[in-house]
RNA sequence: GGUCGCGUAGCUCAGUUGGAUAGAGCAUCUGCCUUCUAAGCAGACGGUCAGAGGUUCGAAUCCUCUCGCGAUCACCA
């Protein structure tokens, strides 16, 4: 029970002693910082109940506080706000309650387990800056869910199949001469995407052939021999056509490595792939078993369909008239398969806000069928990131690329470290590895704090800020707190539970009492920016309290232990809850 | 056109069951390194919370309308 359950019981109970009257709620609020106290009871809503003035309603209820609660050790009336001062032996409390404990914040696991799906990449095109936000995002819901007592598998499903793929397979035939990641030296992701280009240009080529020739736009476009060999190599694949199923898994195989690779710099991993080579038949069964329930109709020529216009939305087919499954069928079907393959009763699913709609419909409809899992079904839906020229077009060559992005980043970070040559030392790749957290914390922080519905607004001219509000910012602070411990030779583990609080030190305090709420707030909202921002605020807490007061220096030995363990606290969270971002925390920099 | 989302300082963003004088960072300007890491601290400057109504003791927050930006409305994925 914390303090602010406690003291709702006693206003309750102070209000019915004085005036006779039961309150139904009680409302309180951290207190705003101008005013004196820690935590404010506004009134206001009780004057419907209790006919007196806010002041004088205030004032009854301050004085039965602190007559009947040790903790609470004077008051202040504003308005209608009751600020309460809470003793230094709460605080004190508190802290040596939780001043060691390694999962601090963290809830313990429940029965609730949940999938969250990311990434999902295509294999014809290399990572870039919107997968980046898709897998940051992804893998810190997961870790955030996680930390808030929930069982989680994290996935992915790769497109791998279907007409593109087919495309760059045959410019590879064609222009490859053999080429492998090898051979070239290039990453295998974008070896591949490199021939997917490649097609686009053939394909243009041929099409402006054909219009000069005397055909139409659409005709050219239909007709252009090159995409009718793609289709012919559809047709194969889909027939099993050895050759041809041989090359797309080496091809594959190429993208695969590449993405690994780009995962493994950027921290982000999965339990489980799905594959839409295996899943892109899953759900047809789902669609026959839904027309015998009369959820969906079938239309003359065949293709299924589900009314959802008393939903307020339109009608959605769920299979073609050919009898083939589209993007519906197959997310019906692989949602089935998740639950079955797991024994989950949820699911996240990362995907970009450009897709609300299918997934609004994806939901209904799963509800409709009779899953009771679909009531925990989320889209973590996101919003793009642009570039000052707009939108990132990759045949347009305006995208941002991941490895590159990481490897810019990487640099700033070394320049900087350089600049101010903090690091002897340190070996060479002791610094290399620390420019890379450095580097990645900026990207990851930056995407990060701000909230996934809003739009990113990237400028690759102006790069991503080391100070201010950034990651190396709060990395920086835990570095200066590991200074700070390596210098502290001496056993200050002893709990201390008599010493009176400076207003820095209190302040610190409260700000850790946040961060078990902070994380169940950030699981129920699936925002890792409340703990970006949660950690920013308690960092900045932090240097204001090492710049104002000293550490090591003092005399009295109380005040210097107590000082420690507060250092040291704080630089559990920091560590803590910049894991819930994916984002690690260097010793020194 | 219908639906959904967004609009807060010059710029990037906080502001979560409606609470006190709307907060940070960047940029600009002042101070602070012979004491624990100055990627820091202390301060100044900067606002019609897109606009108009409404509900409320109280609205950036809830409701209605208007404007602006974006997304979406395929037998594509």
């Amino acid at each position: 029970m914390n303090v602010q359950d406690v003291l709702a019981a006693q206003v309750k109970e102070a209000v019915s002693n004085i005036f006779n009257v039961t309150l139904e709620t009680v409302e309180f609020q951290p207190t705003r910082k101008d005013f004196e106290g820690d935590i404010t009871l506004v009134t206001f809503p009780m004057l419907r109940q209790i006919k007196t003035s806010p002041v004088k309603l205030g004032e009854a209820i301050g004085d039965y506080l602190v007559a009947h609660n040790q903790e609470i050790e004077k008051f202040n009336v504003v308005q209608g706000f009751l600020n309460i001062v809470l003793a230094d032996a709460y605080y004190l409390n508190f802290f040596g309650k939780v001043k060691d404990d390694p999962d601090f914040g963290k809830a313990s696991v429940g029965e609730e387990s949940i999938m969250v799906e990311y990434s999902s990449p295509n294999t014809n095109k290399p990572l870039h800056l919107g997968h980046i936000r898709n897998n940051l995002l992804g893998y810190s819901v997961s870790e955030i869910l996680k930390a808030s007592g929930k069982k989680v598998y994290k996935t992915q499903i790769i497109n791998d199949r279907g007409i593109h793929i087919c495309k760059s397979m045959l410019a590879w035939q064609r222009f490859g001469n053999d080429e492998t990641p090898e051979s070239t030296g290039l990453k295998g992701d974008k070896l591949v995407g490199n021939y997917y280009v490649k097609f686009d240009k053939a394909y243009k080529e041929e099409v402006s052939y054909l219009q000069a020739q005397g055909k139409t736009e659409d005709e050219a476009k239909a007709e252009a021999p090159i995409l009718k060999d793609a289709q012919e190599m559809l047709r194969k694949w889909e027939a099993g056509d050895a050759e041809v199923v041989e090359l797309w898994k080496t091809m594959n195989q190429w993208v695969y490595d590449g993405f690994e690779e780009t995962y493994a710099k950027l921290g982000v991993d999965f339990d489980k792939n799905y594959y839409e080579s295996n899943t892109y038949l899953l759900g047809k069964n789902v669609v026959a078993e839904g027309l015998e329930k009369d959820i969906f109709y079938r239309k003359d020529d065949g293709s299924v369909w589900i009314d959802l216009t008393d939903e307020g939305l339109d009608e959605k087919i769920v299979l073609r008239s050919d009898g083939t499954a589209v993007y519906m069928t197959q997310d019906i079907g692989t949602a089935i398969q998740r639950v079955k393959d797991y024994h989950i009763n949820g699911m996240v699913y990362t995907v970009g806000n450009e897709q609300d709609y299918h997934f609004k419909v994806l939901f209904l409809i799963l509800k409709k069928l009779g899953y009771e899992w679909a009531e925990n079904l989320y889209h973590l839906s996101y919003g793009m990131v642009d570039l000052p020229s707009g939108k990132m077009k990759s045949r347009e060559g305006t995208v941002v690329d991941a490895d590159d992005l990481i490897e810019e980043m990487t640099a700033t970070a070394k320049n900087i470290s350089e600049e101010l040559g903090k690091l002897d030392g340190y070996s060479e790749a002791e610094k290399e590895e620390l420019y890379r957290i450095i580097g990645l914390g900026a990207l990851k922080y930056y995407i990060l704090k701000v909230d996934p519905r809003k739009r990113i607004l990237f400028n690759p001219e102006e790069s991503v800020d080391f100070q201010g509000n950034t990651g190396p910012f709060i990395q920086y602070t835990y570095a200066r707190i590991q200074s700070i411990l390596r210098k502290a030779e001496f056993d200050y583990s002893n709990p201390i539970f008599e010493y009176s609080l400076n207003e820095k030190e209190k302040q610190l305090i409260k700000q850790l009492q946040l961060y078990p709420e902070t994380v169940q707030l950030a699981a129920e909202n699936h925002s890792p920016a409340l703990i970006a921002n949660y950690t920013y605020e308690l960092v900045k807490e932090f240097n204001s309290f090492y710049q104002n007061v000293t550490i090591l220096g003092t005399e009295d030995e109380t005040e210097k232990n107590f000082r420690v363990q507060l250092s040291k606290a704080v630089g559990d969270v920091i560590k803590s809850s910049f894991a819930l971002l994916g984002i690690q925390v260097p010793e020194r920099m």
